[in-house]
DNA sequence: CCACGGATTGGCT
DNA sequence: GCCAATCCGTGGA
């Protein structure tokens, strides 16, 4: 069982800092969410960094718009963005307010609530084992396996049914570095971090 | 008002 | 490995 103890949310000050920092840092964090009597667990395992100031890959590279203007709030809140008609990505806020930086969670390690997650992302069947590793392996896979859409952009993650647990530190030997995916400007910024050997990464 | 394309996924060749 | 699906915010006419 996720120990949930209040005193292990990560705090704000954790989110007010540069956006590479808390990227890597978020490695082997706990994703929770609660639904009622649900739970949702899992690791940290893949994540990118978007800062709209240095950035053109970023939301928020030209400004603030309806779409993006949650990337714009303080540290520390959920940004819930729907993407090629069909899926959910979520990112964690960082930095000032006003300053447009996040970090895409792109792939978690189920903890606890997985059969929840097996109804959410296959309908509560799992057509084998290997299937396991197909539950949240990916931005949009993670996002549908834990019910995260739209109506969670703007929460705040140190005061709501979406937080994140501190754990300690990764290893530094453990942490990859790449270029991100999926992207097509800014594309040789090496701002992809991930846990190695994880079977859990999105590739 | 309308056309474009995306921080993806999954099914088919 | 390739490519269609599928919505809606955004920007130009």
């Amino acid at each position: 069982m996720v120990n949930t103890s209040k005193k292990l949310i990560l705090p704000r000050k954790f989110y007010i800092r540069p956006v590479i920092a808390v990227a890597k840092d978020l490695l082997g964090k706990v994703l929770i969410k609660t639904e009622g009597k649900k739970i949702f667990a899992g690791r940290i395992v893949e994540v990118e960094a978007y800062d709209g100031n240095i950035d053109e890959a970023s939301h928020s590279f030209k400004g603030k718009t309806k779409r993006n203007e949650v990337m714009f709030n303080l540290g520390g809140h959920l940004y819930v963005y729907f993407t090629y008609g069909a899926h959910f990505c979520s990112n964690v806020v960082t930095g000032k307010e006003g300053h447009g930086a996040a970090v895409l969670i792109r792939a978690i390690e189920p903890i606890a609530g997985i059969d929840y997650m097996i109804i959410n992302r296959f309908n509560g069947v799992l057509k084998s084992e290997k299937e396991l590793y197909n539950l949240t392996s990916g931005p949009g896979k993670l996002s549908k396996a834990f019910g995260l859409d739209s109506s969670y952009s703007g929460m705040d993650l140190t005061n709501s049914s979406v937080y994140i647990l501190d754990q300690p530190k990764l290893n530094q030997k453990k942490i990859g570095i790449s270029k991100r995916i999926g992207i097509t400007r800014s594309v040789d910024l090496p701002w992809r971090f991930f846990e190695i050997g994880n079977p859990y990464l999105s590739r």
